[in-house]
DNA sequence: TTGAAAGCGCTACCAC
DNA sequence: GTGGTAGCGCTTTCAA
């Protein structure tokens, strides 16, 4: 066991309250007796026991961030954005996947009620009814944030891409090089990232006078498989379009992928866009033309606006910080055949 | 405030005591007791307060991981095996960039002195003498577990993958395709993982009485930039290897990139294989042959033996746990023009 | 400016 | 089996 702020207390000669002045807000404390308790601590290298300072201010000095799937590597630049901002706070990240439970049996939200974080970053747009109950009740509802996806019902402040806009770049690009006949490769049908995709998508092909029927969609998730699966769907069509811009870059690899199997080449038979600019779209055959989304900006971002709401700020009940995207061209995009 | 310890023996009609240990401990307590405790505790919602139940019990409930790099997408799988033994045990998983600091200017590693962590997974090998001196200083030496790295010093338990054997896999199966002449595209000089992979190979190279000379190794580290840049290299080189075995699959992917804008094509004109197989490498054009690591397991284990030490059980100082790599053929390799 | 002391919410010891 | 209670290590009134 190491040294209690009392064994600091004795050793420096002064009482408990004097150290912890000392440590905690020093200008409240002779510079003398400071320099006289600040020898004692370095000596011992004393360190506060958060434990105990938390129970006692009735604050965990943590966030939990809450991830659909910790091991989704789409997911690791935004928590460098969280625990770059965080850090800078002296606030501690926590990380759990929204799918496990604790032992008891309990969501992982509960932790919020045990006092162990005091809020939380939520990176699953999919937010059960369940999950805003726990939230009611752990007198937490207004100590969350969201961050790149957010729940359809509103109710939260949230931090996001410009996503609409972010298609929009996307089609006028394709458009300008001379492409009509346009598909959507899609993420998971509810998502909410997908439907705002979706929509950009759509609202832009309807300004170059475009349309996006459904036949010309290729329902799936933003992962790879779902682009590989998406290229059997595509060698079927009878009428192929020259384009498709994909709902992430998985998808577009998973696709270009799946499509060279059958000796369809992108950019040369089709151009491929993706969504996101993940690290190794660059480097990918061809290179990937995407929409770069500034996922460590929407950690950073995020972080800000809890660590407003932990001090009590007031932000708005549906306060939406909205990041630019931008245009990424690449290789795998070319004027049609 | 929610209800405390107090309101629900209040509420309950019995003491403090008896609701601890029905919550904790119920098999002391009679079944009826038990009941009516339960009851008041479901019908308010009540839940433990965790700062307090931790200083109480000297116990955070909390394991710090600590990577070189959060946003590097690499670890991902791995926080996702810490974090699933972790939830079975009730523990949370805090994590920290190893070179992020608290705002009070020391490291991150002194979380584990303000007692907010009860051990540390570190990702991260490269450990200074001076994080090790700090890991002394909190009294946690003997809770501390390095995943996937390790120092070169030795000292802590360690979960690792066995990259001599991947490495001897890698180089068995291009010298039974023919390759004679072979080079390595390494990673950080000082890193272990790298110096492990490089006498692998160099070793199984001997075996097939074959060897690597420093000429034939494309100095880096594990990124994409540093195998684009290793195309350079190899594009200058008099005589030209049939086959290249990377550190990393970023590693690869890079390299076959870079050549590919000289026109050098894998693996037509030269064989690549990388190390990781991470989640985009199966769907890279050419589809990756690589070295599979198990990262998840990785995770997993480093928990458990962490777990394990948490408890007091007792683990050797250098215990290391090797997890087997496996040979994934793919279409990046092949036999030598 | 400093000290005494209450108390954050809980667990575990001891007594019954 | 249950209750009373000390005390985990700290911060923060209140009084001096």
């Amino acid at each position: 066991m190491s040294l209690s702020i009392k064994d600091i207390a004795r050793l420096s000669g002064v009482s408990t309250a004097t150290v912890s002045r000392t440590l905690s807000a020093p200008e409240k404390v002779t510079r003398q007796t400071r320099e006289q308790v600040m020898q004692v601590v370095e000596e011992h290298g004393y360190r506060v026991n958060s434990m105990a300072r938390n129970l006692r201010r009735q604050r965990a000095d943590s966030v939990l961030a809450l991830v659909p799937d910790l091991g989704n590597p789409f997911f690791s630049a935004i928590f460098a954005g969280i625990q770059d901002r965080l850090s800078q706070a002296g606030v501690d990240l926590l990380v759990a996947d929204n799918r496990s439970l604790h032992p008891s049996g309990r969501s992982v939200l509960s932790q919020l009620r045990d006092a162990r974080a005091d809020g939380l970053i939520c990176l699953d747009g999919g937010f059960s009814d369940e999950a805003r109950r726990e939230l009611a009740a752990s007198g937490m509802e207004n100590r969350v944030v969201f961050a790149c996806e957010w729940p359809m019902a509103g109710g939260f402040p949230s931090v996001r891409s410009d996503n609409r806009e972010g298609m929009r770049l996307a089609i006028d690009y394709l458009a300008g090089l001379g492409h009509r006949c346009i598909a959507y490769c899609a993420g998971p049908a509810g998502n909410v990232l997908n439907i705002e995709r979706r929509a950009g998508a759509q609202e832009a092909l309807a300004a170059h006078g475009l349309t996006l029927p459904d036949s010309r969609v290729f329902e799936g998730d933003f992962s790879l498989q779902a682009g590989e699966k998406a290229a059997q769907v595509f060698v079927e069509m009878a009428e192929r379009p020259t384009a498709v811009i994909c709902a992430s870059d998985q998808l577009a690899m998973g696709l270009i992928h799946g499509l060279s199997k059958h000796g369809i080449h992108a950019p040369r038979d089709v151009s491929v866009m993706g969504f996101d600019d993940i690290i190794t779209s660059a480097y990918f055959l061809p290179a990937l033309t995407t929409i770069r989304q500034n996922r460590l900006g929407l950690g950073v971002e995020a972080a800000t606006v809890l660590l407003d709401l932990i001090d009590g700020k007031s932000v708005p009940r549906d306060h939406v910080v909205t990041l630019p995207v931008s245009l990424q061209i690449r290789a795998s995009t070319a004027v049609p055949r």
